[in-house]
RNA sequence: GGGCGGUUAGCUCAGUGGUUUAGAGCGCUGCGUUGACAUCGCAGAGGUCACAAGUUCGACCCUUGUACCGCCCA
């Protein structure tokens, strides 16, 4: 299967920051400078910066479709833009209105609600007092932000609230302001928050906007666009900053005894993404796109399975956000985006839609009309990229259009896959993809994400020389368990720096065993054990690595990919071929060289995706004639009919090779020293095994004089390894150390009886025998045979050595 | 307040349709220059799988609850 990779790069709020950084520095001033002259500076910016990113995927071997790659602000794509800007107006799911919106006052421009970052804040909780009109009495209020008292225009309570039952319908004495405003009545105030009376400020307060509006409130906006006060409010605020406007609220108000108490008060205030200060709610003009209708099918094809999200709890968080869904405030007061294609007639009144026009061309008597200044969200560009990269709307229809996969980070989950899936629906009438892939997000070692404003992120380029570009693609990739984020450090990185060695040294080894009288036909008949134990547990692996990939789990593929070529293969199978590559028989030389190749080369297969460069490098030696590049290779064919359960002589040479090894280490034998050891069997057939495998139990574990024979009797002053299949003694004479080696098993001796103990323990249970599957019970049995046996081999041997 | 994750070896983390002697890497200990690899080899030490209850013949795994940590949304 061929796979494309698409790319698409986008303008965001973060290059224009910088961009207003760099002007800052030019000693430019954003307001002094018109819109025409700003773009060539954000344009000359992008040009000079806006490549950094692809560069490092071209670095990291990313193969993606790079002709397709596209700027959201490119000519084309603008179009794209546009042409959905105007249908989805031409269907009436576009609007202007003047609404409450987030509104960052540092950047002066409007917000979505997913640009708005929650934060919690040590804040304070001020009880208020406002006089009632002809009475002596008076209602108290709480309030986190009384700056914002100046736009009161009423107090409301719990139509419930027996308290104040009396109060509705009189008025109250807005302090320092002196207006009258009405005491009212409204469910949304929960009695128990403060003192169960609520100041309503609709032009500053989404909930009290919503109260504004039931009610037929008068909206007082006291703010600038800057967050500083205007003059709705009384001659001695105008002016001043928020922050400013507050203490003096604070202080008139204790001037007036109206300040009853405050209180600390720890709660959530909404940041700006943008500018990183407390956002205002703030009663402009905006463009809002209506989104409950095209959240619909977005909603059940993600219910249906037809787009399926990896790891699948991501769908509770999708459906919630889809199920909540608000309307789109698309609009921003910007001037580096898409300007919004809304023409009004000059000298009309602009809110009535008869003296707009709207199309993604200006009118032809562009002297009569002037554009609205807004630019569009930028992810109103980008949420159209799974056919906007493809030549809509030029074509309609495209042949990449859905693609099979998505893979991208579940922090933007919102702001972009909801996002995309309903443009799809809406513009194709189809999902555009089939899958969603959210990849772990890597964090420093403090949990943070990496970010450039808090210099925290690696530089990839400087990891790549460091440690090799496939070494660190594996790393992370194996770090990155499905659904989790990561904390990545450097170190971290060094896995992948061995393994890429390992496997560069196995292939040298190889590749330095190549004989040229070798030819390319395996001679069947000369197959050794360990040929098929390699060919089975190769095609194990292909098996596995399969259903991982299939199920996204990179992590789990790569670590089945790492341990069987290093434990495996290279710990055990080369090993092997060290031997055979010094037979006598070219058969069986020319044999280990094709098979270790070829075992070779279905690694490579496998690991290419993981570690492009070095794999195709290596292949670039190893590959015959017909080979392509491995780059367009065939992913590697399952064999099924090679997998066999377990092989026996593979686990036998396994286990009396390790026994004999431990027995040196424990009793620390150099391993340049040679010793002799005897194997004692029970069985015909076993002695056959271990003679089959004398020379190549020799060589792996150094052996002088291998002796193997039915019931060897133990020689005096000896090491003892049990097996499965046979006692094996190392005499040591004088060299034994006879306290260590009853140590060593005694030890080994407890573990066992630990063991039988457990499962007799559950043999005598009557309902283990009943309920449990046979199988079960069956393999216990045997396990506690196998145990007793071992119990009572080295019970003898101990008795021996005293 | 709601939702979603997490809690397994000194550290960073995997893992299991419930019954196999619970794994890896790093770190640690001992030994090691045999023609792939010291970015290495061989061997070893190290875990009441957060806590509690429940279901079950059997729970690290399933259910419920508790505690703590993280993220998202109100």
């Amino acid at each position: 299967m061929l796979v494309g990779f698409l790319e698409l790069t986008m303008h965001l709020s973060l290059p224009n920051q910088r961009k207003a950084k760099m002007l800052q520095e030019k000693g430019i001033d954003k307001k002094d400078i018109s819109r025409e002259e700003f773009l060539e500076h954000a344009w000359e910016w992008k040009e000079k910066y806006g490549g950094i990113i692809i560069n490092q995927l071209q670095k990291l071997g990313c193969s993606c479709d790079w002709d397709k790659l596209n700027f959201t602000m490119d000519d084309k794509y603008s179009e794209a833009v546009l042409e959905s800007f105007v249908r989805l107006f031409d269907k009436g799911l576009i609007y202007k209105g003047n609404r409450l919106v987030n509104w960052c006052p540092k950047s002066q421009t409007a917000l979505s609600d997913e640009e708005v970052i929650f934060k919690e804040v040590n804040g304070k909780l001020w009880y208020i007092k406002y006089a009632i009109e002809n009475s002596d009495s008076f209602i108290e209020i709480a309030t986190t932000r009384p700056e914002t008292m100046l736009g009161d225009v009423a107090v409301a309570v719990n139509p419930s609230d027996k308290r104040f039952k009396d109060l509705i319908g009189s008025n109250a004495i807005l302090p320092i302001v002196g207006r009258k405003i009405p005491i009212i009545a409204d469910k949304m105030v929960d009695p128990e928050f403060g003192t169960g009376c609520v100041k309503i400020t609709p032009a500053h307060d989404p909930n009290d906007y919503n109260v504004g509006l039931e009610h037929s409130l008068d909206m007082v906006n006291v703010m600038n666009p800057d967050g500083s006060i205007n003059s709705n409010a009384p001659k001695e605020y105008v002016g001043l900053t928020r922050e400013d406007a507050r203490k003096k609220v604070i202080d008139d108000l204790k001037k007036d005894n109206c300040l009853l108490k405050e209180e600390d008060y720890m709660h959530k205030v909404g940041f700006s993404e943008r500018g990183n200060v407390p956002i205002e709610y703030y009663l402009s003009d905006q463009w809002f796109l209506k989104m409950k209708e095209l959240a619909k099918p977005a909603i059940k094809s993600v219910k249906k399975g037809e787009i399926n999200f990896y790891p699948n709890h991501w769908v509770k968080t999708y459906d919630h956000w889809m199920d909540n869904i608000q309307d789109w405030c698309i609009s921003r007061q910007l001037y580096w985006g898409h300007r919004i294609p809304v023409w009004y007639k000059k000298d009309s009144d602009h809110s009535k839609k008869e003296n707009w026009f709207i199309s993604t061309t200006p009118p032809k008597d562009i002297d009569n009309w002037e554009q609205d200044t807004d630019v569009l969200d930028t992810w109103f560009s980008s949420w159209l990229w799974p056919f906007a990269v493809h030549n809509w709307p030029e074509e309609e229809k495209t042949h990449y259009y859905p693609t099979s996969a998505l893979v991208t980070g579940p922090d933007i989950i919102f702001f972009w896959v909801a996002r995309m899936i309903m443009s799809g629906f809406e513009f194709m009438g189809e999902a555009p993809f089939k899958d969603v892939y959210f990849t772990s997000i890597l964090r420093d070692e403090q949990g943070r994400k990496f970010s450039k404003s808090l210099g925290n992120s690696p530089d990839p380029i400087g990891l790549f020389n460091k440690y090799g570009t496939d070494a660190t693609r594996f790393s992370v990739m194996l770090m990155s368990p499905q659904g989790s984020d990561v904390y990545f450090s450097e170190s971290g990185l060094e896995i992948g720096r061995n393994f890429m060695s390992k496997i560069w040294n196995a292939s040298r080894f190889i590749m330095l065993n190549h004989d040229e009288n070798f030819n390319d036909s395996l001679n069947n008949d000369k197959l050794a054990f360990q040929d098929e134990w390699i060919l089975s547990e190769l095609d194990k692996t292909i098996k596995k690595v399969n259903a991982y990939y299939d199920s996204y789990q990179f992590n789990e593929a790569i670590k089945v990919i790492y341990e069987f070529t290093w434990s495996e293969f290279c710990d055990w199978y080369i090993e092997l071929a060290k031997i055979n590559f010094q037979s006598d028989d070219q058969t069986i030389r020319n044999n280990t060289y094709i098979l270790s190749k070829d075992v070779l080369k279905k690694i490579l297969l496998l690991l290419h995706p993981v570690s492009p460069f070095i794999t195709e490098e290596i292949w670039s030696y190893l590959k015959s004639k017909s080979d392509n590049d491995i780059i367009i290779s065939e992913w590697p064919q399952l064999n099924e009919e090679s997998i066999v359960d377990d092989s026996e002589t593979m686990s036998t040479l396994k286990e009396i090779v390790t026994s004999v090894r431990t027995i040196r280490s424990e009793l620390n034998i150099l391993p340049s020293k040679k010793i002799d050891v005897l194997i004692s069997v029970n069985n015909a057939d076993d002695k056959k095994l271990f003679e089959d495998l004398k020379d190549t139990i020799t060589s792996l574990s150094k052996i002088d004089n291998l002796e193997i024979d039915l019931n060897i009797k133990k020689p005096k002053k000896s090491a003892v390894g049990i097996c499965k299949k046979c006692v094996a003694y190392v005499p040591l004479g004088d060299l034994v150390d006879t306290d260590s080696e009853i140590k060593r098993l005694t030890k080994r001796l407890n573990e066992v009886k630990d063991f039988i103990n457990a499962i007799e323990k559950k043999l005598k249970n009557k309902s283990f025998i009943d309920k449990a599957p046979e199988n079960i019970v069956n393999n216990e049995k045997n396990k506690l045979n196998d145990f007793i046996v071992e119990r009572d081999k080295i019970i003898d041997n101990i008795a021996m050595l005293k």
